[in-house]
DNA sequence: GATGAATGAGGGTTCATTCAT
DNA sequence: AATGAATGAACCCTCATTCAT
């Protein structure tokens, strides 16, 4: 499953955690395309071989951090469980919030996420980039679909439809919302994670509750 | 204005096509920092000099297939120009569907203007990804503005914010729509343009619809 | 004689003159290896084919240059004669204060004249360069030679080379002298004239008696 | 401290003497600025990648080259020190002759110890070349210091000015007249190492006396 | 006489990957 | 298991010079 070889995982706990640092810095400060073994390794003071004997190869690499940039976000949500009794609006807040949360908290692991679904000639990318849509794509179905039957949303909509628009306000919208209410370039959080404190959580569910009036209510005047 | 050298711009009709194909090409299919010089002196068999005779340097380039394409765009809105009279519902779904027409029409060209959008360690790249965001914005808030002095819209949300959300749905949301509704991925549209026959209008008018209807209704059940 | 074509010669004043003005700052500002005949006409706005109308080559084009340094050098020193009647001592000082005073009036032209001096791989730049040396060794022998016959300097040293030694203190010593006095890195005078402000005549003036004092009387205690 | 990586200085000793030796010769024959990464590796038959693993760029190899040129020639010293007994002008004497028999025996490594002193316009160039002329007149002001606090020096003169100008003679004023008295262009002996033997340190001695009975008396006569 | 497009070799530099040790 | 030297293709860019117009 995993993309790292028995040799990397089996490493001194120090040794693997200095590793996977210097490659998180890399590739949450470069695309992938133009994120450099070479740089990874000059950083570590290690031989270049010992990436290649850890990993198949770059997108190996690439890969794997994705799946621990993943895996830790899952972590998170876990940690910070929607009460079970929310309605859908109050539950998608309280899972966009955490979301983001997480990605102030950890800037440079949410970066290397959001790397997997930028455009790259490497066919391995898309590929990635297409299995991770997907994924989001049908767990924001599956909670649509719970909302209509709870009577929550109305139900002559094709969910479908509404999964990629509801999607991309929370990926795109609200990336460029939060840009410009604080200023903040996200690209620039993974360099600089001190800029987070700037967006506190209050900042970030107002901009949150005003996605969701959005959605909920719709533009039309009464 | 242009980056394009008078040397260009003063070339015989053919030779000077000949080369914006060929850079079109390479820009449309792979992202800027990938993007390569070499692939297209090598596509065309000319020297690697000319290019530099032509334009300043890659991004040069770049930047004057990115105003050919924005160019190329505004012409084709201003031949097929929305009615005046129309409220702002249809005024956005007949701009909507006028874009996306032309992205069929001429994917290579769409491809290009986003690939400015894109994130790239280049400033230059980003000082133009810049750029182009705040004229969408700017604009999407005009009509926003408009439409609320109309009566159509309701008048107590925070535009800014609605812009964001509104922008991101008609960027992202419906690209992610279209790309499942005809399971034709939008980046191998450049590669083979026969693909947007698959993408009739129809198919296109009913998920802009669907989006239109999200945003104005809401999700809501009445 | 001149290295410039009959083309050249017969040029408009005004369009010559901006010729040489462009040239003149380009090499006074690079090493002949780096400086570039595409910069030149890029500056100028002409067509690059001119300047192999005017002149042969790359080379030809510096030379003429360096023969217009000279010619002007002359013209100044001329311009300037020192009094006849002098002795030997207040001869070289007239003359050396007069060069330097030159170079500080205009500072491109005389950086353009030792750019001929300097090392390069170039076979023709080397000839210049020794047939330079030649000049200034033979005329600096004749006035030791006078100098002896007139008492002034004692008979029993070989004048060959008291004059590389004199004549390497009145270039590079004094260069070297008048850098630390001032501060002023001579290289930069010629992109900024105003610096030559700062080496008023009068520091001139010491650095070079001190030069003479040493020369005349030689470092040993009496 | 040195600018090689601890590749270059971990190859087997023939591989890196033989990369040596071909930029020695490179950089011997050629000004920093036209000097060239791929002749070397042209002629050595390596790639060119290797070179930016033994270095970190072409400065970086240049300024390794000064180094070592440097600590040859001071080796060579210590090798040949002079008696501590001798008054100025034999010191004086002993340290020159000694550093000229150096550049006669490796004239090669002496042509690349002075490149540093060369123009040009890299501005890392620059420094070195400054910092090369402040280590050399800083130990000369030193030694006249001495000599005036030994009586053997007047205590009237400016011991920078004289620093200045004793500096140039031994540098330029030395080597010119070398050239003339033996015809052989300085330049010339790195191509040519035999040429050296013409000049026979006999020559040498002349010549360096030459200089100090100038500098010790002065030309004026008594 | 002036133009300026085309050339193509050359510049320094970075890269992911391999493989013998 | 780790090393790290070697590769060589690819990168963007600059150059002096030519020659048909």
């Amino acid at each position: 499953m995993t993309t790292a070889s028995a040799t990397f995982l089996n490493l001194p706990a120090d040794k693997r955690e200095r590793f996977i640092a210097a490659a998180l810095e890399e590739f949450a400060s470069h695309p992938y395309d133009t994120a450099s073994v070479t740089r990874i390794v000059a950083e570590l003071g290690i031989a270049k071989g010992s990436v290649y004997q850890y990993f198949k190869n770059k997108f190996g690499l690439f890969e794997y951090l994705v799946s621990l940039a993943t895996e830790r976000e899952m972590e998170w949500h876990e940690q910070h469980p929607a009460d079970p009794g929310l309605g859908f609006q109050d539950r998608v807040r309280a899972m966009v919030v955490s979301g983001l949360s997480w990605a102030l908290l950890e800037p440079r692991w949410a970066r290397v996420g959001l790397r997997a679904m930028e455009q790259s000639k490497e066919p391995r990318l898309q590929a990635l980039r297409k299995m991770q849509l997907e994924t989001g794509h049908a767990y924001t179905v599956g909670m649509l679909t719970e909302a209509v039957a709870r009577g929550e949303i109305r139900g002559d909509l094709d969910l479908e439809l509404v999964a990629s628009f509801v999607g991309s306000m929370f990926t795109g919208g609200l990336m460029d919302a939060l840009t410009r209410q604080s200023g903040v370039e996200l690209s620039d959080l993974a360099d600089d994670p001190d800029l987070g404190r700037t967006l506190s959580e209050l900042h970030l569910e107002r901009v949150v509750d005003g996605a969701l009036v959005l959605i909920m209510q719709g533009l039309a005047s009464r």
